[in-house]
DNA sequence: TTTTACATACATTCTCGTATGTATGTAAGA
DNA sequence: TCTTACATACATACGAGAATGTATGTAAAA
């Protein structure tokens, strides 16, 4: 067997995740077998087992992939939202819309974990960090809504625990739904429209509108 | 072999589905085997084999078990929101959730569908009738925000549609959320909390507030 | 020369669909 | 009413294919 180079054992790496992906998506993950994705990469199920421990262990590392772009928003929700709170958490959802529907990897990826496997078994830990992954993402919203509420930009009877909940199903539903059927809820402008009220209900006035986005009532 | 009556044979039918619910819960659908089931069931595979033709089969069966409550909840929503619809939304949308969470059949093919299972390959078809299902569910709503439309209820600059959309994915957010942590988001009650706000943005001043909920913002 | 990045071979287990066996329910006929 | 023939509701056995993990081979990089 033709030894390759460190460049290009890693270019077989990212292919068998890239391959991974594809089909995972395709086909479900369990009902992808590691005979496949070699075959559809065009090696062979050593080089798997070469670069990666087992099914799991690949597919592990696919999700891992996609954790730095998430990292980066709430950093930069954490960073405006000291200026603005409501402001930010409008510009972080739709970022975060953004991002979802414009990164065809982060797609594909996220895509996968919520329709196309069955996290329970030894797919439990993944399970257990998308736990984790969700506290953190609701902390970092409450801090958030926290900081609004202090700026008095809370509506009457808005807890920030409880706001910080809904968006985040709110943003989760939308995007599992725009997941199944693209054509049924168009991101991102129909995020937007959607999410519109929920701001409209948790803020007073229009403290979170965006300067670049005019008023909503035009844009719908 | 010992033949049954029939309703024997009906009995062990409910038992094989209800044997095959608990498994797919525990262990996904594709983990778990229809040896599986039967063991687990007190039976072999052959009496799966007469009830069904293959664990799709089996599976739809089991999914077809929860849709008249579906059904039931839809009628009643149409019935009330001829009479005052932001309001009958309100009572839906918690129906909705008390239904999900206080029905035990329900919460676990809810969420064997969402969490436990890939619904691609020969699993297709209950795909595509799901998204039937959210299509039916959307136009629903969006009748009924037309008839409040109509009543002068929703706000300025919502349209049916687009609010029919996110109630939709707000709710399907809170069950999925629900679904995986149950303790971060304890139904009823927080779910309520969390629809509120979406109420509050998209409904003119309290019209949607139900006579029995009081003032949401004492129950907070 | 040693180590690496794969390819190939081997062995095992699991799951499925199908065929066959079997005891009993049920309906019809005597 | 009893008997019989058929159908039923399972249990068991068979065979085939698929998927996995591990061991071994190999040519080239380091």
């Amino acid at each position: 067997m033709v030894r390759r180079t460190r460049e290009e054992a890693e270019q077989t790496r990212s292919l068998l995740l890239d391959t991974a992906e594809t089909l995972f998506w395709e086909k479900g993950v369990s009902r992808t077998s590691l005979a496949d994705i070699a075959q559809a990469a065009g090696l062979t199920r050593g080089a798997i087992y070469w670069h990666f421990q087992n099914k799991v262990d690949l597919f592990t590392a696919m999700c891992q992939r996609i954790e730095p772009s998430f990292f980066a928003l709430f950093d930069a929700l954490e960073a405006e939202a000291a200026v603005n709170p409501a402001r930010a958490l409008w510009r972080h959802v739709n970022r975060v819309l953004a991002t979802i529907t414009g990164d065809a990897r982060i797609t594909r990826v996220i895509g996968i974990i919520n329709l196309r496997c069955e996290l329970v078994g030894e797919m439990d830990a993944i399970q257990v960090e998308n736990e984790r992954g969700q506290e953190r993402c609701h902390g970092h919203l409450t801090r958030a809504f926290e900081a609004a509420q202090r700026l008095g930009q809370l509506s009457a009877g808005t807890t920030p625990c409880h706001a910080a909940a809904g968006l985040q199903a709110l943003v989760k539903g939308i995007v599992h739904i725009w997941l199944l059927t693209p054509r049924n809820l168009p991101l991102p402008d129909c995020g937007t429209a959607c999410l519109s009220p929920y701001f409209q209900g948790v803020f007073v006035g229009d403290c979170w509108l965006d300067a670049d986005d005019g008023a909503p009532h035009d844009a719908l």
